[in-house]
DNA sequence: CTGAAAGCGCTTACAG
DNA sequence: CTGAAAGCGCTTACAG
């Protein structure tokens, strides 16, 4: 087995190779009885373009680069990555794009692979998640003539266009609506600290929690894992006067946590209420289910690898803002037992 | 900015193109001294070598594709699926080698895939999960000259060389841990029946079954989801003489169907005991815990990286084993009640 | 140890 | 409408 070239195609077919290029690029100057004969002879022999080939004369390589900052400690990647990559490559393999993976250490200065990319040629353009405050791949980024999308805050992304959703709306909508059921101390179990995205939630909540004049609010640091939001679960409710809701960055830290508070003889709803962000699976199936603040990350992907796709066709986009995250009460809030 | 060529390091460093390129790859040829000075340049200049240049000229393309079918209506990729990736990336980029994602509807023909990726030179090998009987893809690869390794039963995997692990002797494990419990009508609600590992598990599920004396054992068919996790439930639940006993095939399912016991008011492990595959966070985050059959899959990623890599060299490589999943019991899992 | 040249497989102006 | 040729940016025998 053998790979056919462009030559052998030529040969084949008694044309010259200039007219089999036309031909399966669906480009002028060749005749329909020629082109149709080229593409028989094409198929036949299971002909497909060197990427290289092309590639080196000039075209695009139909590959997308996402690198996933991933701490080192934690294995596996989260729902959340998982259903955006689910999006992206909906609307990505329906354009015929391919997705590069690439997990890079958080510690290790992650902005190499940007540069390697680029100066590669390998991808046509690229995405960056978890945005920092003051992140360097942002600053390389805008450097480097690399079409490339950022997911996350816009003020976190420098000139590049973001793809983001208000966060602070929605961590408002669970605050307001834990006040309206009579919640006055609530608390935060946040995700990475130096996470752009934990920042905002952080700000809003806060902010939230004073405007509707509630007391003794805080947020705690944890790093999405179980056990991190197990620990910081343990520790909220041990206090002298803990908290009677909960509000969780993501939804493997809700369920631990929830999964603590009954280990801790609390009854969910009725004596502590519980909301996730991210609304995977679980969140339905534990029990009580959680209740989560919602979005359509699939979604979120799709439209992020259409705002790339655009960057890509050398349109200048703007950033897009997603629907924020919408409060679905299940049943782990509750009216506070008074 | 402009992204330097080797002609451009070549004119700064007053030397030949040939230079540059044996100094860089560190082929013989060049003066120590030479070779430094134009790597300082190279450096400084922020060379990358152009990679379809270097593909086209006979190089690897250093990237391995992963096609993942999933069923169009099913969202998201399984638990399974992040902790592989995880797995073969650790392995993979720590060989410069990235990996191309390709999610593909299950229904579709995704044979194609394959050979695009091999006529168009993409990619130096390929992973093949998910297998089913007979299948398309496993023909196509064995044809085509591209390294390639199956993640499943090697029966299913034809010449290629696989990596899996006995499932059969997992399930076995934890049907006799359950007779031993005393159960005696253990269900199974199993994964896709296309896939062969599903094949294999029920084939084990019932001869175990049968081998240990055991009445009205049954396997019914499920897809991996929550919601058919749980459908399945409810029905084996609501027959006259429900099973005291349920294994699993992935945690999904797992974790819905303990939910839909514990809504029908029974105990669990009291009434009911559950045993899950795959031991993903949530298993240990439920209430109780479940029991479950435990591997390491990022590692089983790893081996399959370096087993393609193998195969990338030119090595003639043999299947290799992994370690069986292992049943650790936790919460789930209890005498039955006599 | 170094330089000039051919070649990888395409695309694309440029003549005919 | 078609063919011959240059060029993309590397690698690698082949002379010097």
């Amino acid at each position: 087995v053998k790979r056919p070239t462009i030559a052998d195609i030529a040969r084949a077919a008694g044309v010259s190779k200039g007219a089999v290029s036309y031909a399966l690029n669906g480009r002028p100057g060749v005749s329909a009885v020629t082109r149709s004969r080229i593409q028989a002879v094409a198929d036949e022999m299971g002909f497909t373009a060197s990427s290289a080939a092309r590639e080196l004369s000039g075209s695009a390589s139909y590959i997308v680069g996402l690198a996933l900052p991933r701490p080192a400690g934690i294995l596996g990647m989260e729902p959340f990555y998982m259903e955006l990559i689910t999006g992206l490559e909906e609307d990505l393999s329906a354009h015929s794009y391919s997705l590069l993976l690439q997990l890079v250490a958080i510690e290790e200065t992650d902005t190499d692979i940007y540069r390697r990319w680029w100066g590669g040629r390998r991808v046509d353009g690229v995405l960056v998640c978890d945005l920092r405050q003051g992140d360097r791949r942002v600053a390389v980024l805008e450097t480097l003539p690399l079409p490339a999308v950022a997911v996350g805050p816009p003020h976190a992304a420098g000139s590049l266009p973001a793809i983001w959703s208000d966060d602070g709306a929605s961590l408002v909508e669970a605050v307001e609506y834990l006040a309206a059921l009579g919640h006055r101390q609530i608390a935060r179990i946040a995700g990475l600290s130096q996470l752009v995205h934990t920042e905002v939630r952080t700000a809003a909540f806060t902010l939230a929690c004073r405007r509707l004049n509630l007391v003794e609010v805080s947020t705690v640091s944890a790093d999405y894992t179980g056990e991190s939001g197990a620990q910081a679960t343990r520790r909220l409710l041990s206090q002298a006067t803990p908290p009677t809701a909960l509000v969780y960055d993501n939804d493997i830290m809700a369920v631990a946590g929830l999964a603590v508070a009954l280990e801790m003889g609390l009854s969910v709803p009725g004596d502590l209420s519980i909301i996730a962000w991210d609304d995977s699976p679980i969140c339905r199936l534990v029990h009580p289910p959680l209740s989560a603040l919602t979005r359509d990350i699939a979604a979120y992907g799709r439209h992020a690898a259409r705002l790339l796709r655009r960057a890509m066709a050398g349109e200048k986009v703007e950033s897009v803002q997603e629907q924020p995250a919408r409060l679905r009460p299940r049943g782990s809030t509750g009216p506070v037992r008074g």
